[in-house]
RNA sequence: GCCGGGGUGGCGGAAUUGGUAGACGCGCUGGACUCAGGAUCCAGUGGGGAAAUAACCCCCGUGUGGGUUCGAGUCCCACCCCCGGCACCA
């Protein structure tokens, strides 16, 4: 009856039909009805794996459902081929970067077409070639011209074990993104692009962005964090301005020091003499520690007082200049202001060293908080606390009092009276002020705090030791949560701008500062410039000469390409180790030059290869902006969310750059973006053997080697971890169609989800059925021609016939929004149920067969294309599948049969009912309907319906007292 | 610490604008076919109760506690936990 599903010879047959077809060819010329669609493409190491397959194989299921819509499909892959896996991979194995890169690429290939993964072969691009590297170094000249490509000596990060410089984007917590090295900061001269002049426009034109998803968008506004705040300009002793950067200017009467990065230029000539050793000590040992000490080493902060002085431009307070490893060289302008009433880093500093802090923002909260000691009041205070109205707390003698901002006054007014001679108590809140017998003393300038701490230890020894009002206040627990908060709130102590609101704070001062011409309103990023250069051979060299007379001088654009050396590849080395590569002439002046040895992080490779696609083989330009402007933007990108930063950022500043010099019409390389999740699977750790492949696993989770336990973990699937599935054995034991479906049907393409063997039994169980099901109706159908005629469908007919149509919308719905495929493939599932249940009853129309037959052949094949196009050619269609148009869905199908409707009394469903469609839309009728049933009448016995919501379509809610 | 996203059966996950919670699949249980089954097929499967050669019925259930509503996985408030990003950023 129906012969067994053998996928090997059905998949075998079809392999290279499409290709032959050219169904994957995008007509370039023609873009009415054009779609860009584009993957990540990959870089080409070892093999490909399950894993990968969540990106190609989604990718290869939209792609055909856009071709069967009719869609002009511009689908092209290449190669990230240039870094440094094949660099070390080649030192291992003694053989060209080259050739390990090519053999990586034929075998990537393989597995795409055994996957049933098409493209159009033709665009293939490969970033390694001259024929791509030689535009890449086009593009580094033009950002050269504009001035967005520059060389300047900086503080870099330098990865140890891959011998080369990285940049900020590649630095994970202080380690290599790649190996997991720490990263050691060197000073060295490198090539930078000045993605920062983008800034701005690379964080506002993400709203132009609608269809990206949130987190990316919110991933690369984090990373290029803009502040608002304002530059102030301190002057030192000898008259040298120190600009800081603050985000808090209102705060700036109570800066008590400045604080220098260590790497800051002026540390050098502001330096005290008797300071010098010191200083230079802690600033070496700065520059030795790297980022993953830096961030160990937190919490203490550790600083050193330089000996000089800087004069605050709003007060005229003379203030110490420290300098601290929180501070950093790279960020703002390297210097900045420290208040330590308000900023919490420089509290525990000023609290550490003994730097005074003067309040010069009111707590928000309102409340203020009143020590006194024991024995520094006389009898009846309490007394008169509580007659007034006052909240306090007595214990051991003391009194603790808590009051509101408001009653400030009048509380010091009270409490004066009751003072011991020799004794005072203090006021904290808005401000700190001393209660004194004989009068008040306000904490709110520095001059201000040395005349209370010497009043305080006049009148009392002990406080000798203690260095600032702060310290002494810090000492009363009771004090220590008022004097210090980073709130917004009313200035204080402020000269001219006292009682300025806190919602005005910010804008009043900056005002304030432009007028006098002190400072002035700013923006800061936390997004650096591009390190571009890297030491090593395999990526694009750097197209630039170094003259001893001229200079830097760019290679002529049509000298281009400036060919990697081809030399035999045997051990580290970068191009300054090839010396015919070096040696130049200088294309201004003819003489001796060399050769700028680094070549381009290969992020820049990646940067515009989206454009390459359009025109790969031509040779005069990069890219057609003709063709380019009509194809690009890129309307569906789909990749890994580990590129949220990275790549996206940079292809972003990219599009930006040429779309300025008059390239591109457009200024955002992708319309629409979509991270899949990535596939993970368990992963076996054992101590002494590194990564266990799963499969060779012992007993009890132990190793094979030594017998240890393992230590197990769900991770991405990767290559490095040995927890990898291969494809191969996949397609060989089940078939491709088999692990493309299950691959789009184990969860949400967006999400991380753990690979399944079970899983992908019940795929292929599924398959099997369904192949079974549709052979076993061939000979049915083979001669019935023509669609079925509703009116003439029984019950079950019906029922099937609008279930189709239903599965035909949910699953062209999926492919066109949300991607939510593996519900599609749920809902196709529900379809072969309700198909197999509709065959074993005892009427059936052929032509209804017929029809769910074909239409489920095309809903499914951009899954299973083997499978469809096999079937669908049994069924004798002349075409391919892929020249037969997408299904659409029939309203009136939709509208047909029953659908069941629960009621719910008192929200609680109480009864379901079957109603005719054009019942349940109709409100009265469905009103009716549920009034009238004799379960619901039955409910509803004796009690008395207060309300009745019918909701066509959905339910009917009975409200009954 | 700050900013996002998310907590639904034994598991992966479904649930338009608030409208039958648990689609679909895995696993599990029972049965069939088998020398055998880790293959395949059929049936059942949130928890509890009632009932029992049947259908049906009741209670509880979407991280916790409150709230809005005829009705809440979905909206509001407070909290707990997990994941991701940033992290001395001035």
């Amino acid at each position: 009856m129906s012969e067994p599903y053998n996928p090997k010879t059905i998949e075998e047959r079809w392999r290279d039909f499409w290709r032959e077809k050219g169904f994957f060819k995008a007509d370039i010329e023609r873009t009415e009805r054009k779609f860009y669609y584009l993957n990540m493409f990959p870089y080409p190491s070892g093999k490909l794996h399950a894993g990968h397959g969540r990106n190609y194989i989604l990718g290869d299921a939209i792609v055909r459902f856009l071709i069967m819509r009719g869609y002009n499909v511009l689908n092209p892959m290449g190669w990230d081929a240039f870094g440094l896996p094949a660099e070390n991979a080649a030192i291992e194995q003694g053989i060209h970067p080259r050739d390990w890169t090519w053999r990586n690429i034929e075998e990537f290939k393989r597995q795409f077409r055994a996957w049933g993964v098409e493209y159009d072969w033709d665009r293939e691009i490969a970033t390694c070639e001259p024929d791509y590297y030689r535009w890449t170094q086009w593009l580094f000249l033009k950002l050269y011209e504009r001035g967005l490509a520059y060389r300047a000596e900086s503080d870099v990060n330098w990865c140890p074990h891959c011998d080369t410089v990285l940049a900020n984007e590649q630095v994970v917590g202080g380690r290599c993104e790649r190996c997991g090295a720490t990263v050691e900061r060197k000073k060295l001269t490198q090539w930078f692009f000045k993605i920062t002049d983008y800034a701005q426009r690379l964080l506002d034109d993400l709203e132009k962005l609608p269809g990206w998803p949130e987190r990316v968008k919110l991933m690369q506004k984090n990373w290029i964090g803009r502040s608002e705040g304002a530059l102030v300009t301190f002057k030192s002793e000898r008259g040298d301005p120190i600009q800081v950067f603050t985000t808090r200017p209102d705060t700036l009467w109570g800066a008590t020091f400045l604080v220098l990065a260590p790497e800051h230029p002026l540390v050098e000539a502001l330096t005290s003499p008797d300071r010098r050793r010191e200083v230079q000590e802690y600033r070496e040992q700065a520059a030795r520690q790297t980022e993953v000490e830096r961030l160990s080493a937190e919490r203490e902060k550790t600083g050193v007082f330089i000996g000089a002085h800087a004069e605050n431009p709003v007060n005229g307070e003379k203030i110490p200049i420290w300098i601290a490893d929180y501070v950093l060289m790279g960020y703002g302008t390297g210097a900045i202001m420290a208040v330590p009433a308000h900023d919490e880093r420089d509290f525990q500093f000023a609290l550490k060293y003994g730097i005074p802090i003067i309040p010069v923002i009111a707590p928000p909260s309102g409340v203020a908080k009143s020590y006194l000691m024991r024995g520094s009041y006389r009898g009846g205070l309490e007394e008169a606390l509580k007659e007034a109205g006052f909240d306090f707390e007595a214990k051991d003698g003391a009194l603790y009092v808590t009051l509101a901002e408001r009653d400030r006054e009048r509380y010091i007014a009270l409490v004066q009276g009751y003072l011991q001679p020799g004794s005072w108590t203090e006021v904290v809140g808005a401000g700190w002020q001393f209660v004194f017998p004989d009068g008040v003393a306000n904490v709110g300038s520095l001059a201000e705090e040395r005349a209370v701490l010497a009043r305080c230890r006049e009148l009392e020894p002990t406080v000798g030791g203690v260095r600032t009002v702060a310290e002494l206040l810090w000492g009363v627990e009771f004090y220590r949560e008022l004097l210090f908060h980073a709130e917004y709130g009313e200035m204080i102590n402020s000269g001219p701008l006292s009682g300025t609101p806190g919602d005005q704070a910010i804008r009043k001062t900056c005002e304030w500062l432009e007028e006098r011409g002190i400072g002035k309103y700013a923006v800061t990023y936390r997004l650096r410039d591009w390190l571009i250069s890297r030491q090593r051979y395999w990526g694009a060299p750097i197209p630039m000469v170094h003259c001893d007379r001229c200079g830097v001088v760019p290679v002529p654009e049509e000298e281009l390409p400036v060919l990697l050396p081809d030399v035999p590849f045997i051990g580290k080395k970068g191009l300054a180790d090839v010396p015919e590569f070096v040696e130049t002439a200088c294309p201004r002046c003819g003489g001796p030059a060399r050769r700028d040895t680094d070549t381009m992080d290969t992020f820049v490779d990646s940067a515009w290869y989206y454009l390459r696609y359009i025109s790969p083989q031509d040779e005069e330009k990069a890219f057609d902006p003709n063709l380019v402007n009509r194809w690009l933007p890129v309307d569906l990108y789909v990749g890994g969310v580990e590129h949220a930063i990275l790549h996206l950022l940079y292809s972003r500043f990219i599009t930006k750059a040429l779309h300025d010099m008059g390239y591109l019409a457009f200024d955002e390389p992708f319309a629409r973006l979509f991270t899949q999740g990535m596939i993970t699977y368990p992963a076996y750790w054992c101590e002494e053997h590194h990564w266990i492949p799963p499969g060779e696993v012992a007993e009890g989770n132990r190793c094979p080697h030594c017998g240890a336990g393992l230590d197990v973990q769900v991770l991405a699937m990767s290559k490095s971890k040995k927890n990898v599935v291969p494809p191969d054995e996949l397609i060989e034991e089940y078939g491709a169609d088999t692990e493309r479906l299950y691959t789009l049907f184990m969860g949400p393409p967006e999400r991380d989800i753990e690979w399944s063997a079970e899983g992908v039994r019940g795929a292929w169980r599924f398959l099997s059925r369904l192949w079974a099901l549709i052979t076993g109706q061939l000979p049915r159908i083979r001669d019935i021609e023509g669609p079925p005629n509703p009116a003439e469908l029984d019950r079950a007919g019906e029922a099937l016939w609008k279930k189709l149509h239903a599965t035909i919308k949910k699953v062209t719905e999926e492919f066109e929004g949300r991607l939510g495929l593996n519900t599609a493939i749920a809902a196709l599932m529900e379809l072969t149920g309700a198909f197999s249940d509709y065959l074993e009853g005892e009427v059936v129309d052929p032509r209804l067969v017929r029809e769910v037959v074909r239409n489920l052949i095309l809903l499914i094949s951009p899954f299973t294309p083997f499978m469809a196009e096999e079937l669908w050619s049994r069924l004798g269609e002349g075409k391919s599948v892929l020249e037969t148009p997408w299904p659409d869905y029939d309203e009136r199908a939709l509208a047909a049969g029953e659908v069941e409707i629960p009621v719910q009394i008192n929200g609680k469903v109480r009864a379901r009912l079957k109603l005719p469609n054009a019942v349940a839309v109709d409100k009265e009728a469905l009103r009716e309907a549920a009034l009238a049933d004799p379960v619901v009448q039955a409910r509803l016995a004796g009690r008395q319906v207060k309300r009745v919501i019918a909701v066509p379509g959905k339910l009917v809610s009975i409200v009954v007292g």
